[in-house]
DNA sequence: GGTCCACAGGAAAGATAGGGTC
DNA sequence: GACCCTATCTTTCCTGTGGACC
């Protein structure tokens, strides 16, 4: 059944991109300078989640590596890496300069001056989720650095920029915007189609459970992989020679709660206690909320430490915080639903 | 309108932990 | 091993805000 799971794989690149041609070239257009030794423009790739941008960033890339011999890259997932010294950190990793730098005993200007100091081939740098940073100062030090590339990836504009200060809003402004938009039903059968050509065995998948995976996924290319990569896995698991609308059933919840799942994974002990509370019990006021929290757990933080876990898993996308001030109460964000 | 209370979130200080130096 | 340096996490203190109650 299973060929190739690296193909059904979040992080997977495909050697060719499906619909999104115009994205590719824009994006490409505005890194081209870099084949003639000159820096590329900055750009804003802007996008709901699973339409593309982080594959398409990564494929133009790629695509550029291929034609220019002299050039590094970095992807940097600030979703994971948010303080400005761990970006930093990461930025010098792609150019093997981290040898004697040291998590908690080097200096964050110490990495700076060493990324100012680069004198290497041109870089380009990938940060995605970039308004997940803590500190977005990095980026005007990064603007502001020679021989550095940013193509810059989000959701939204006016949460990206509402963080930011006027500097660095005014730089970048004059950003070249790539905004994807969810893909179309044929579009995501296209795409499952060709990952299905390339990791599964022929005649695994027909064309109408295709079309109900693309149905489940409304538009969002992850979770349309993850619940292909989970339906193989479960036919994979029953010695099934193909993936039955059965074993669609099945794995269409599961493929929707994944990305969700995995998310909560990364959630340490304390924060895991609060999401589990939320879970179980829905919509909470703070107080209510904190003091369940302080019941399931034995040595509970304080109300402030906890304020900045719920502001971080609002970040994290899994917990929704609505109202002010004593109105406001959090509830965990609603699985994925067909209408989005 | 005044007061109380619950809440958010900023600032600063303290605690912690990893690594370097002597 | 003691001490220093640093990033990161946590706590404490504080201000501002808005709803509830009198």
């Amino acid at each position: 059944m299973i060929n190739d799971a690296r193909v059904l794989q979040p992080e997977f690149i495909p050697q060719e991109v499906e619909h999104r041609n115009q994205e590719v070239n824009v994006l490409s257009n505005a890194l081209k300078p870099i084949m003639d030794g000159q820096p590329g423009e900055t750009s804003l790739l802007l996008g709901p989640s699973g339409a593309g941008k982080t594959c398409i960033a990564q494929f133009t890339v790629e695509r550029l590596r291929e034609n220019v011999l002299d050039i590094d890259s970095q992807y940097v997932n600030c979703w994971q890496d948010y303080t400005r010294f761990r970006v930093l950190y990461r930025i010098l990793e792609g150019v093997g300069r981290t040898v004697d730098i040291h998590r908690r005993s080097t200096p964050k200007d110490e990495l700076l001056s060493r990324l100012q100091a680069y004198d290497g081939p041109h870089y380009v740098v990938v940060l995605d989720e970039v308004d997940q940073l803590e500190d977005e100062s990095v980026l005007y030090d990064l603007y502001r650095t020679r021989g550095i590339t940013m193509v810059l990836v989000a959701n939204r504009e006016e949460d990206l920029f509402s963080g930011f200060d006027e500097r660095l809003t005014s730089r970048l402004h004059s950003s070249v915007r790539i905004t994807f938009d969810k893909y179309h039903l044929d579009e995501l059968v296209a795409i499952l189609s060709a990952r299905a050509r390339w990791g599964l065995s022929e005649g695994a998948i027909g064309n109408q459970q295709l079309a109900l995976i693309a149905d489940a996924a409304a538009g969002d290319a992850r979770i349309g992989i993850g619940i292909l990569r989970n339906a193989a896995r479960l036919a994979d698991q029953r010695s099934s020679d193909a993936i039955t609308n059965e074993i669609l059933h099945e794995a269409i919840p599961d493929g929707r709660e994944e990305i969700r799942r995995s998310t909560a994974a990364k959630l340490r002990e304390h924060q895991r206690a609060l999401y589990e509370i939320l879970t179980e019990r829905g919509e909470m006021n703070p107080g209510d909320l904190y003091d369940a929290y302080r019941e399931r757990v034995d040595e509970p933080k304080t109300k402030r430490t906890v304020r900045n876990y719920l502001q971080k898993m609002e970040h994290y996308r899994l917990v929704v915080a609505e109202g002010e001030k004593r109105a406001r109460t959090y509830r965990p964000r609603e699985r994925p639903s067909r209408d989005g």
